[in-house]
RNA sequence: GCCCGUGUGGUGGAAUGGUAGACACGAACGACUCAAAAUCGUUUGCUUAACGGCAUGCCAGUUCGAGUCUGGCCACGGGUACCA
């Protein structure tokens, strides 16, 4: 409001100048205009299923977690899926874009809280203005198919699959770990745990079991693994990073008998992938959660104690591999299944009772992680694996384990082997004896999908005392939150509320209680684009239009989401084509990764964290605080977050250079996979260029031939070389999303257009009418009003325009410049006609006066020429 | 800790194993202007008087030729199963 006034003050005392503007671009009435203008026209909308007239092509960019406002790693996403989708239909395809909301999550709950606001209220809010704000960036998406994960009609969909899941054996109760802040009596997620403490209480964390939903993604372990070879439109390392998340491993069970059996246990089993280095054992360790743990804390109260410590570094991996690594002795000894002899049991704080079987044996002299244990508490570290070329007599080990393939020694039957043979020996004993047997594990546990939270879907079950876990009835879902919730009671709202958890048992009809857990938000995420293909059915998913569909062609979205989410999606997929809600066993076909959006943060001199406006540039390159007029730290490339206080608003930036501008910024700067850097120098230079073809267009339309004109043979050829290179080269750098590259290209020919002048009419309105299309899909809406300047009679939109093509004839060279180098360097160029044959292309490299000066009368031995490249003398 | 990436001028970056620094930002100077903004032009990796030399995180290697391939380091970033 104050700034309205202002602006109208400032109008009215300094007058309009007399002569006229140039013409300017005013995108703030342009923009809203051809937003309607698509609208209208509905170029955005996608059959429910594809007529077969054209390809299809699905779209889609990961959809947001509606926080309260769009930030710019969101524009980053969303434009970067917005040139494939714009540029998809300009190459004939029937393009599906839709848009939605991830919409339950710990931050509702935490505004809720906080704040006192509901954490629907909030949400829905949030989406409202977030959705505002997406609009005004001109993506073409269809809202039609809009629908947000916490709307009932969506989540209760999701509870029907969650028992189809169950039914067909995919989801089980188990027990599992949480991290437990026993001051506020809740379940803290991991994030929440700052040094082992409760992030509001400051208690220190323990871990508590309780019994949760799992769904046996493990069950599809093999298959996730063998369909990453299918995903060649994925980036490498995220099925690299998957492939070594599920982690198959071949090695051996290895059963342990105690010499005294302890609490009625009399064996220990543990799992090794080196089954070859058993008579490197030194000690066998067990996790702090292994039942024998259990029993060797019941007799020793030491034991109890160092337990406890480890519980209370909670569930993170982070935090307990990065933990200083100890352990402590049972006294309790196992028996080697080989050599007879025993050796002490420990329990140690870096075996996880998620992996294998919860205990290792230790080889120290083949391990890393084994040889500093044992060195910290002195066990013995007998070598067993002899590296290739050492002698046997003198080999010792001194702090670093030799891991790689070697020959096995001091191995009794095993000596002389290789590592290979030595692992099949070693498994043919264990079997012989009955002690143990070759296995196939997975580091990929079964994903636990419950939360002890309210703002998330329910878990659509009752439990009865006499029943047990009862799904709720089909004619009884949706299970909908209750609306009455009480945020200032510690623990799960749902499970405090009065009345909602009593029910009766659909199966007896006794007072029974509703499951109060809800659904991993990473649930609801892992099928809503099968729902986007038909978002208002009764169904989970149309069959019919699900097929058409999917899977995906084009999903988008951060490389953080590179493990957890996609694999999750990708089981659940398979899940659902178990079911016969669709076939296809891959949601998404090709995948893009973009790197985050980062942005200078500074800090005062007293270490307050200042916004980008509170701050001003100065000459050597540095800021001072406007305020105080104090120098600042100027920390690049940081993360933007709230918390450092330089998040630049999407919104902020629309309203003063334009959507367009914010667009063609973002997609400028750097290739999308890499991590870029918000500047302001940035922004406004990506608004210059805006205005530049805006004006060159405006400048040029009064002295166009009519629309449709050829130009004449030859004429304007080296202009027409330009536009159809420029054509073939932008077409190349966005199929393989090097949309700087697209962008350079595109200044380079707005240059070579003011170059040229205006002498060859026809050539000309080629070259402007190309630039319209070629920037359509990243400045779409100042390519509409380039496209109307052009073709002031057409009604067409350029979001309706084929894409233009590159005649290669026109885009041909006719003589090309050779590098000459000696010995490797660089020493003359030379500009030969294309296709000059080899022998002339040597003599006249030979004859250049800096190669021979750099030649210096040597002999020539090799004459190397890659035609059209390089010519290089070897003397 | 473990898995996966990234590293090129003042800055963002370009470069099928073949002229490193395209294109842009910034800066400096100039034109236009009473002045400013806007716009246009020139210069701009380091070094050298010049010829030339040195330069793609560091150290090796393969090759006629390495930013690109291989090995070993360093720094930074993502993930690490309850942040999304």
């Amino acid at each position: 409001m104050n700034d309205a006034v202002t602006a109208n003050r400032s109008e009215n005392t300094r007058p309009e100048p007399a002569r006229p503007e140039p013409a300017r671009y005013d995108f703030a009435q342009a923009e809203p205009r051809w937003q309607s203008a698509w609208n209208t026209q509905g170029c955005f909308r996608a059959p429910d299923v594809p007529d077969g007239s054209k390809p299809k092509y699905y779209v889609l960019e990961m959809f947001p977690y509606p926080s309260g406002k769009i930030h710019m790693g969101h524009v980053r996403n969303y434009t970067l899926g917005d040139v494939v989708a714009r540029y998809k239909r300009a190459r004939g395809h029937q393009v599906m874009h839709p848009m939605g909301w991830d919409a339950f999550g710990l931050p509702a709950e935490n505004a809720a809280r906080e704040r006192g606001v509901h954490p629907a209220k909030w949400t829905y809010q949030n989406i409202a203005t977030m959705r505002a704000e997406l609009q005004r960036m001109g993506l073409s998406l269809e809202w039609e198919r809009e629908f947000a994960t916490c709307d009932p009609s969506y989540y209760g969909q999701q509870q029907k699959l969650f028992l189809e899941f169950m039914k067909a054996g995919l989801a089980e109760r188990k027990e599992s770990w949480v991290n437990w802040d026993p001051v506020d009596n809740t379940v803290l997620a991991n994030e929440q745990v700052i040094d082992g403490r409760g992030w509001r209480s400051g208690a220190l964390v323990e871990k508590k079991k309780l019994s949760q939903w799992f769904l046996s993604i493990t069950k599809f372990a093999p298959e996730l693994l063998a369909g990453l070879d299918t995903l060649d439109r994925w980036p490498e390392r995220v099925r690299l990073m998957q492939a070594n998340w599920i982690g198959r491993s071949e090695g051996a069970r290895v059963r342990f008998d105690l010499e005294t059996p302890v609490d009625g246990l009399t064996q220990v089993e543990v799992f090794t992938t080196r089954p070859d280095t058993l008579f490197g054992m030194s000690f066998l360790a067990v996790a702090a959660e292994h039942p024998l743990a259990a029993a060797a804390a019941a007799r020793n109260p030491r034991i109890a104690e160092f337990i406890t410590e480890v519980r209370s570094l909670g569930t993170s991996e982070a935090a307990i591999e990065q933990a200083e690594k100890r352990g402590i002795d049972t006294g309790i000894r196992v028996k080697h299944p080989f050599n007879g002899q025993t050796y002490p049991v420990w329990i140690a704080n870096f075996v996880l009772m998620e992996y294998g079987t919860g205990a290792i044996f230790g080889c120290p002299s083949g391990d890393q992680r084994d040889l500093d244990f044992a060195r910290k508490y002195d066990l013995p570290v007998p070598p067993v694996v002899l590296p290739p070329g050492a002698d046997p007599a003198s080999f010792a080990i001194g702090d670093t384990a030799f891991t790689d393939d070697g020959t096995l020694f001091n191995s009794d039957f095993l000596d002389g082997k290789g590592t290979a043979d030595g692992k099949r020996a070693a498994i043919d004993a264990l079997e012989a004896q009955g002690a143990g047997q070759g296995v196939v594990n997975w580091r990929l546990r079964d994903w636990g999908v419950s939360r002890q939270r309210y703002w998330g879907c329910p878990i659509p079950v009752i439990h009865c005392d006499d029943c047990g876990a009862v799904p709720v009835p089909q004619d009884q879902l949706p299970v909908v939150l209750p609306e009455d919730v009480d945020f200032s009671k510690p623990g799960n709202p749902l499970d405090n509320h009065p009345t909602w958890k009593h029910v009766a048992c659909p199966g007896c009809g006794k007072p029974a209680r509703r499951e109060t857990d809800t659904f991993d938000t990473f649930v609801d995420s892992s099928w809503y684009f099968a729902r986007f293909t038909s978002p208002k059915a009764e169904t989970p998913v149309v069959p019919a239009a699900a097929n058409a569909w999917l899977p995906v062609d084009q999903y988008i979205g951060g490389i953080e989401h590179a493990i957890l989410h996609l694999l999750y999606s990708r089981f659940f997929t398979r899940g659902l084509a178990s079911m016969g809600h669709l076939k296809t066993p891959e949601p998404f076909a090709g995948l893009f990764t973009q790197g985050m959006v980062q942005h200078a943060s500074y800090k005062s001199q007293d270490g307050r964290w200042l916004a980008p406006d509170e701050v001003e540039p100065t000459a050597d390159g540095g800021a001072v605080e406007t305020a105080t007029g104090l120098s600042v730290t100027i920390s690049r490339n940081d993360k933007m977050s709230k918390s450092k206080r330089n998040t630049i608003d999407p919104g902020s930036i629309i309203d003063r250079y334009g959507a367009d501008t914010a667009r063609w910024f973002i997609l400028s700067d750097n290739p999308p996979d890499r991590d870029m850097e918000w500047t302001e120098a940035g922004a406004s230079g990506a608004a210059r260029f805006s205005q530049r073809l805006y004006r060159t267009t405006a400048g040029a339309v009064g002295s166009l031939p009519v629309p449709g004109t050829m130009p004449a043979e030859g004429v304007g050829r080296d202009l027409r070389r330009v536009t159809h290179r420029t054509i073939a080269a932008v077409t190349e750098a966005l199929e393989t999303f090097a949309f700087n590259v697209a962008v350079a290209r595109i200044h380079e020919f707005a240059n070579a257009i003011e170059a040229a002048g205006a002498e060859d009419g026809a050539a000309r309105r080629e070259a402007l009418e190309t630039m319209a299309r070629l920037v359509g899909p990243m400045m779409p809406h100042l390519a509409e009003e380039m496209w109307s300047l052009l073709r002031p009679d057409e009604k067409t939109l350029v979001a309706q325009l084929a894409w233009p093509e590159s005649d290669a004839s026109l885009a041909a060279a006719d003589s090309v410049t050779l590098a000459v180098q000696v010995l490797g360097k660089l020493r003359s160029t030379l500009a030969v006609p294309i296709g000059t044959d080899e022998a002339t292309v040597f003599a006249l490299a030979e004859a250049d006066e800096n190669v021979q000066r750099a030649i210096a009368g040597r002999p020539i031995r090799k004459r190397i020429h890659v035609p059209g490249r390089i010519v290089n003398f070897v003397v």
